[in-house]
DNA sequence: CGATCTATTGAGCCTATTCAACCGTCGTGG
DNA sequence: CCACGACGGTTGAATAGGCTCAATAGATCG
C-alpha cells in the first residue's frame, strides 16, 4: 500500500509498461512462478538455456564466474527485469542469477514465448524492450566504472538504485540494500572499505542518511544530491 | 583471399552463421547498404529510433555521451555486429556509432524487421543472438575492468579483438588496431601513457611485436600466452 | 557467551595518474 | 622543397588515490 510516491509524474508509465507486461505473460502463455529467498540461484552458469525469468517482486543480482573462479557481480535486477537472455546466443547461461531478498520469479520457455509473440506482437516488444534496457543501462555502468573516482561511484550507484525503484512507483526517499560492502565494492570495482569510507563520506556530508545500525538502510533526502556530488567531482578531477 | 586461418576449426560455424545472416537480411527485407570511412557517424546520441543496422564490414565504434560531454567507448562491432539495439527501449538511440575504418553497415527498418520475422523466424533468431551475445560481452568487459590491472586489461583487450577476428575467420597473427592509445585507454578505464607502458611491457616479455613505426600492427605469435600473462597478474595480486 | 559476520576507521604502501620532455610522421603552405 | 606545426606515441619523475593490512566495535546466532 501506499507505493506510489509524489514522483508518479512520467515514471509512473514505466510503473505501468511493467505491470502490463507481466499481466501479458500470464496471459499469453504458460507461466512458472517461484518463490526465491535470499541466496536462492534462479540459474547458474553454464547450465542449459531454456527458459527467460522476470522478476516480479524482489531483487536479483547476476554474477560472472570468470574462469578461475572469481566472481564478479555484473547487473541488478529489480520488478519487470528479464533473466537469463545472455543465454540465447550460445544455449548456455553465461551467469549465476541470485536472488538477494525474498521475492517471485516467472519463468517462461523461450520458445513457447518466441511463439507466443507471433500472435501478440506486444510481447515480443516487452522482450526487445528489456533486452535493450539492460543495454544502454551497461553502457551507463561502464562510463561509471571508467570515468569515476571511487565515491561518486558509490553516490551513482544510489542514484541509480533510487532511480529504479523511482520508476517502479516504488518509495524512493529510503531505500534499503540487501547488500554487504563487500557485494557493493565487487560490483563498482572497489575494495569494500572504500565503499563504506564512500558512503560515510556522503553521510558526513548529509546526501544521504543512516536510519538503523545495520547501515543498509539509507535515507536520501534529495536524489539531485547525489548527482551534483558525481558532478562536482568530475569537475575537480577534470580542472585540476 | 586466404582469410582462412589454421583456427577454421570449430570458429568457422560462427563466421558462416554471420554469412548467413547477411544473406537472410538481404533476401527477407529491404536492405540500405551504404559506404562509411573512418570517422563516419553511423546514428547519434538523441537521434529518433528507427532502423538497426549491421556491420558487414569493417569495425564500428559505439561511444556514450554523459551529461557534462564527456565521451565513454562502451562497444566494439565488428563484422556480423548490430548496432542501435540500446534505441529500442527508448525511441532514441542513446549513443553514437562511430566508423573506425572504411567498411559497410547495412541497415533495416526495426519494424520491417519484426515483420519479417513472423514469416522468417531465423531473422528474429539472429537479432536475438546479437542481442544476447553483446550482453554476454558487456559482462565481460565489466569483469576486465573491475578486476584486472591495467597491463592485464591492455593483454585482455588484445586477447578480444583477436578472438573477434579468429571467430569471424580472419587472420588472428597479425591485427591492426584502428584506434588511438588514447581511444584505447578511455575504452579499457585508463589514461593514454598506461596502454602505451602495457603494449610496451607485452612487447619486452615477447607476447606481441609491433609491425611499424606507427605501432598499431600488432604481432601476437600465439593468442594463448595473452591468457596466461592475465592469469599471472591474478595471481600476483591475489597471493601477494 | 563465545564465534562469526559485517561495518568502520586509521596508517602505510603501491599502482596508476599527472606532468613533462622527447621523438617520429605527416600534411601544409611559404 | 623544406620548414613548421599538429598529432600520435613513448618514457621518466613525482604525486595521489585507492588498496592492503590491522584494529575495533556492534550484531546475530547457536
Amino acid at each position: 500500500m501506499a507505493e506510489v510516491q509524489l514522483n508518479a509524474t512520467q515514471d509512473d508509465t514505466f510503473a505501468q509498461r511493467i505491470a502490463q507486461t507481466l499481466q501479458l505473460l500470464k496471459t499469453s502463455l504458460p507461466v512458472q512462478r517461484k518463490l526465491v529467498h535470499a541466496g536462492d540461484k534462479i540459474y547458474r552458469v553454464g547450465q542449459a538455456f531454456g527458459v527467460l525469468h522476470v522478476v516480479s517482486t524482489g531483487m536479483v543480482k547476476t554474477v560472472n564466474l570468470s574462469a578461475d573462479g572469481r566472481e564478479q557481480v555484473v547487473g541488478l535486477h529489480f520488478k519487470g527485469d528479464w533473466l537469463g537472455l545472455e543465454g540465447i546466443a550460445t544455449g548456455h547461461y553465461t551467469c549465476d542469477a541470485v536472488a538477494m531478498d525474498t521475492g517471485e520469479v516467472w519463468s517462461v520457455h523461450y520458445d513457447a514465448l518466441v511463439m507466443a509473440a507471433m500472435r501478440e506482437p506486444r510481447l515480443l516488444r516487452a522482450l526487445h524492450d528489456a533486452m535493450s534496457r539492460q543495454l544502454a543501462r551497461d553502457h551507463d555502468s561502464l562510463q561509471s566504472l571508467c570515468a569515476l573516482p571511487t565515491d561518486a561511484r558509490v553516490a551513482s550507484f544510489l542514484h541509480y538504485w533510487a532511480d529504479a525503484m523511482a520508476k517502479r512507483g516504488l518509495r524512493t526517499d529510503q531505500i534499503s540494500l540487501h547488500m554487504t560492502r563487500a557485494e557493493i565494492g565487487n560490483y563498482l570495482g572497489m575494495t569494500l572499505e572504500s565503499v563504506s569510507r564512500g558512503l560515510s563520506r556522503l553521510a558526513r556530508s548529509d546526501i544521504i542518511r543512516f536510519l538503523e545500525k545495520g547501515r543498509r538502510e539509507i535515507q536520501i533526502p534529495q536524489v539531485e544530491a547525489l548527482d551534483s556530488f558525481v558532478r562536482r567531482s568530475i569537475a575537480s578531477t577534470t580542472t585540476a
